[in-house]
DNA sequence: AGGGAAACCCGAACGC
DNA sequence: TGCGTTCGGGTTTCCC
């Protein structure tokens, strides 16, 4: 599923070329159209429609998973949730099944939304801070120092692992990132977030940002057939393993529901409690 | 405040 | 083979 690396990836394609299609900046728009209607998260689509027509995408920005198109004076915010993906290609090419969306370009080109799932929805906006204000931290971010990373675990009382997801404690994080990381940095994903001390906070931090970097360095990752392009995931040491030996211990990878969420972690090397307290429960 | 569940969706995987 | 059922996953919303 797109998390941030996917969604930087896409990013990086749209203001730079890539992943097939070209660089969109400086485009013009002549006109949009929604083939399902489900897709605009706002509820000013004539207004927006018409808005839009003549302006041109000067930049194109990611704040964890929503990626920012900016107009002249406007905004275009998209986000891709579980299927979605974006391609940029001449108008000769075929509609395909589940396109949502499409932007036309003067220049004879489209930026097309396709979703299988239609998760994925798109805001028209002039101030999108009023979408991404409500956002935790970006991981990558050098200014999210351990110590306030450590910080921000200790107020909380929640398990780790829905709180990495929690797009307004840290913002960009899925389920795949996160049971890696959590792999990566040792912990259980039942861990109480208060009981992080700063040293595994720290770990933890550079798990994040290990994984998140080399997601990014491989495309992000091509999964469950909705993402072109990446290998990222042929570096999973937990994620779709249970079943499997862990590669440090050689112990079965265990999979288990952690709100909601299929988790999948190795019950050796991620201990609930830490080792040295010889804690058995869990 | 935190956690569980449902809702939104569809294709894939599974069971018979 | 073909049908019906279940599952998963990002996010929001509602309930306890």
């Amino acid at each position: 599923m797109p998390e941030l690396p996917e969604v930087e990836t896409i990013r990086r394609a749209l203001q730079q070329g890539g992943r097939g299609g070209p660089a969109i900046i400086g485009w013009k728009i002549t006109h949009a159209d929604l083939l399902w209607n489900g897709v605009l998260a706002t509820k000013n689509e004539h207004e927006f429609l018409q808005e839009i027509i003549g302006q041109s995408i000067i930049r194109v920005d990611r704040r964890a998973k929503f990626l920012d198109l900016n107009l002249d004076h406007y905004h275009i915010l998209v986000h891709l949730r579980m299927s979605g993906d974006i391609r940029v290609e001449d108008c000769q090419q075929p509609i395909l099944k589940h396109d949502r969306a499409i932007f036309y370009f003067e220049n004879g080109f489209r930026l097309v939304f396709n979703d299988p799932r239609k998760f994925g929805r798109i805001w028209f906006i002039d101030d999108p801070l009023s979408i991404l204000g409500r956002l935790g931290p970006e991981p990558l971010e050098p200014s999210l120092t351990p110590e306030i990373f450590h910080q921000r675990l200790s107020k909380k009382n929640r398990q780790i692992k829905p709180l990495l997801m929690d797009q307004s404690f840290i913002a960009g994080l899925g389920n795949i990132y996160t049971d890696e990381a959590l792999f990566h940095a040792k912990l259980h994903p039942l861990r109480i977030s208060s009981s992080i001390n700063p040293q595994e906070a720290e770990l933890l931090l550079q798990a994040i940002r290990y994984q998140l970097t080399e997601g990014i360095n491989r495309n992000g990752s091509s999964i469950d057939w909705v993402y072109r392009g990446g290998n990222f995931q042929n570096t999973f040491k937990v994620y779709g393993k249970n079943g499997q030996k862990c590669t440090i211990c050689g112990k079965v990878i265990e999979k288990i529901q952690v709100g909601q969420r299929g988790t999948h972690f190795c019950p050796t090397c991620q201990p609930i409690s830490h080792p040295q307290l010889g804690d058995k429960e869990g």
